[in-house]
DNA sequence: GTGCTGACTAATTCTTTTAAAAATTCAAAA
DNA sequence: TTTTGAATTTTTAAAAGAATTAGTCAGCAC
């Protein structure tokens, strides 16, 4: 009866997204889950053997479904430039409807890396890798070239990141996550890197 | 006698720097660099209004020092992504050189942008501006097509800066600031990305 | 008056302690 | 196998105090 397991790991999740989302990891107990739940908190522990699992599943959870739907626009087979505007689009928004979810993966890399760091370097794979898929699907309809597409996935997505860590330090906002305004600017600040990105500046 | 004081600025300044870059901000007293230079602590009050004065104007001296040598180097008019590499190693020796002078500047945005960043925000427009004049130089010589050029400076820059967090990130060092060793493997990602940036992927 | 100092004050950082809260475990029931 | 209440261990939070360090000031010397 794997059926209703899978059923209670996926109530689990939801529930907790909605308060990590929420409230954010810190600020989130098992015992509050729990409660939502009208479980016991041991129960979590039968299902997910630490806080921290529980936190990451919820993660992979919500991107999952993020990196999903951009594969699927990927089907249209649009322009490189389009695909990749609609993937920084999508991570966008998923940042904004998930705020304090975000916020928290983004202040551990800052603090401790080496033992939160190990179960988010994954995800960024993630997203990394769906930049290659779409760069391949580029070069191989003729419409750009690119030496090594793995390393250069991964340069438009430091470029990308760059471009938050740019105006987070510009805007000195308390730093680590960008306000909901920031948002904007910064999505506009990638849509312009991603132009220079695909055309450069040459004459 | 203003010359006097002069030169008993300059002395501070460089007693300050050797203690600041080798010790960082956080581990130097004011009364080590009075110390160093047998004068009284007072003294250095009377150069400088506070610890932070201090700080920024040794930040500001070490990096007139290497804008200058880049301006300098601009006169020979090479060509942009020329220009652009010189600027970036520059800068990047200048960091290896007074290591835990910029280590003090850089996790200081994170935690209290607000104090500290009026005071470091216009290094970081300095920067901006010599990007300014590199691509200016290469629209004057017809060698590169720029929209805005202030902007375009500025996502040059964040660009290259999201280079050195997302080594940061991915190596999982204690983060904040890149160990010698991950400074190569920055440089070498920088300089791809100008590459990138000027030429483009497009076919 | 300008440059300088020693002694003083104020602010900050660094422990240490303790209490509370939250994570995690476990024996045993359903 | 799934579930729980209660016990246990870890983390976090606040408070208090000591110690270090930043910053001030009245006055000396030139």
């Amino acid at each position: 009866m794997s059926k209703n397991v899978d059923i209670k790991r996926a109530k689990i999740l939801e529930v907790a997204k909605r308060r990590f989302a929420h409230f954010g990891m810190a600020k989130t107990t098992m015992a509050e889950i729990a409660k939502d739940l009208s479980f016991s908190k041991a129960l979590l522990y039968y299902y997910f053997p630490d806080k921290n699992s529980l936190y990451t599943a919820v993660l992979e959870y919500v991107i999952n479904e993020m990196i999903n739907k951009v594969d699927t626009y990927l089907l249209k087979a649009v322009s490189v430039e389009r695909a990749i505007l609609f993937a920084i689009e999508s991570r966008m928004e998923l940042m904004r409807e998930n705020y304090n979810l975000f916020e928290y993966s983004t202040s551990l890399f800052m603090q401790n890396p080496g033992e939160m760091g190990k179960s988010l370097g994954p995800f960024f794979d993630r997203v990394r890798d769906q930049f290659v898929r779409i760069l391949d699907q580029g070069v191989r309809q003729g419409e750009i070239i690119v030496d090594d597409i793995e390393e250069t996935a991964e340069l438009l997505l430091f470029s990308l990141m760059g471009m938050r860590t740019g105006i987070l330090s510009k805007d000195l906002n308390d730093c680590l996550f960008p306000t909901p305004g920031e948002f904007e600017l910064i999505l506009s600040k990638q849509k312009k890197m991603v132009s220079i990105f695909i055309r450069g500046l040459r004459a």
